[in-house]
DNA sequence: TGTACATCAGTGAACGCGCGTTCACTGATGTAC
DNA sequence: TGTACATCAGTGAACGCGCGTTCACTGATGTAC
């Protein structure tokens, strides 16, 4: 269960140690990562505007200033925050994705959508992180562009396995769709998708913002008072999109 | 398009004055706009969190604890700003539901789902403050329910005449639907649209999610590099949910 | 129409608090010969 | 194996800044008779 967080500590620390040798250095690496939990656990009383190096030093028992030696400023702890939260869900998701039966395409997409929730219930913090509203004055560096791409990837992955061994139903009956909208699919697709129709790719994405639209909403509070609790409701969309996307039931 | 910031001025204040009479009752009423005018500008560049009473007496020339004669702690400034961003996209929806000709309920769903998105994108800050990840600290309160409620109703408002007209394509197939899921539905029905199957609700609810999403992820810039810019991409996922509900082309 | 009193807007000082970041420093750990 | 030097973690003080909110006050505006 903590393995990723290792790994993730990992490839945060500079490429060229790939494991901690020295007592200097594993001292190194657990604070840095003793720090990173200190803020994710700061996170979840604040959020990500009132996340403090000073409260995180406070908790740690050290000077404020001791902090400069693992992240050299706050901005680059909220970046390594937002990737580790990334590369988390995408762990949950892809092993979601290589659950179960292979071939049960539909159960594995199941499987997918249900552990991205899961996870993002579990820790609407770091949720919020990521696909809330993005944090004032921050400016997302290119590093975190892989780490969220792997979630989407996750749902391509089934779909696309699905249509390559002919389990996906595509008679979607006539599809106006834009040169510019089929460009730019195509262009998605040729590097993520290869050999996936851009009439199913268009579906994904639909399916994609709808289920991060209804985590939203329920975590952030909109489904208040109408479909509270949200889990039926949850599994029903779930079933929903199979259907729109065309994945069999086996 | 002025006019529902006045009305929403007059409804700040206290309910008994209907209309500004005194000189002191208009300076009033033109000050509190002036200090919401200020705050929303500061959100633009600060994001909700940054808020700040101090700056906003500063931009204004006064002293800040004047401010405290206008709104009696941040939170509630905060919580008018919210409530009148609801009734301004409340607005837009409401007015877009009603334009063109009554019985094309398709072209009334599009016309809602780009008045939404439209202002969505011109009032970036004022959409993450009600659509993006909750302010830290700060609990909405009751009053902004109403407000909120306006949008989703304007969507179903459309939905429900197509339906009541029988312009309303309801063979949907096979649906599985929890019992609870079903109930929950059924409330929601019950008390926004009676008459109304909770298969069409279900759908409803659906599509409202895909849309937010949708926008949220143009927004907080998780369409980079895909489906960017999203208008095409938009257009064809509003008949894609159009097709999904049943509207009928005429 | 004019006066006496009540209401209210805005001032300015103060309270008590928190923040990110820099810098010269000490003492411990690691490395090269 | 032992010594000399280089690297690094953590300290403590300081800089310069901003914040929300309270409170006693002055002077202008509104109201009742």
């Amino acid at each position: 269960m903590l393995s990723f967080v290792v790994i993730a500590l990992g490839s945060w620390q500079t490429a060229a140690m790939s494991a901690p040798r020295t007592a200097r250095d594993r001292a190194r690496a657990e604070l840095t990562h003793e720090i990173k939990e200190a803020a994710r656990q700061q996170l979840i009383t604040g959020g990500a505007e009132q996340l403090s190096l000073r409260a995180i030093s406070r908790d740690l028992g050290m000077v404020s200033s001791a902090l400069y030696r693992y992240f050299p400023s706050r901005d680059e702890l909220l970046t390594a925050l937002i990737i580790d939260a990334y590369e988390a869900l995408g762990d949950v998701a892809e092993q979601a994705a290589a659950t179960g039966n292979p071939r049960n395409y539909r159960a594995r997409w199941r499987s997918v959508y249900r552990a991205i929730r899961d996870w993002s219930v579990e820790n609407p913090q770091e949720y919020a992180l990521i696909y809330g509203s993005p944090v004032a004055g921050y400016n997302a560096p290119e590093s975190t562009v892989g780490p969220a791409a792997r979630i989407p990837l996750a749902l391509i992955g089934v779909v696309r396995e699905a249509h390559s061994a002919s389990r996906l139903n595509t008679s979607y009956g006539p599809v106006m769709m834009t040169p510019t909208l089929r460009k730019q699919l195509q262009a998605v697709a040729d590097v993520n998708a290869p050999g996936l129709p851009v009439e199913v790719l268009s579906r994904l994405v639909i399916a994609w913002t709808q289920l991060f639209g209804m985590i939203s909403f329920e975590l952030f509070g909109h489904l208040k008072g109408s479909v509270d609790p949200t889990r039926p409701f949850f599994d029903y969309a779930t079933d929903q999109m199979a259907d729109y996307l065309g994945l069999e039931t086996p």
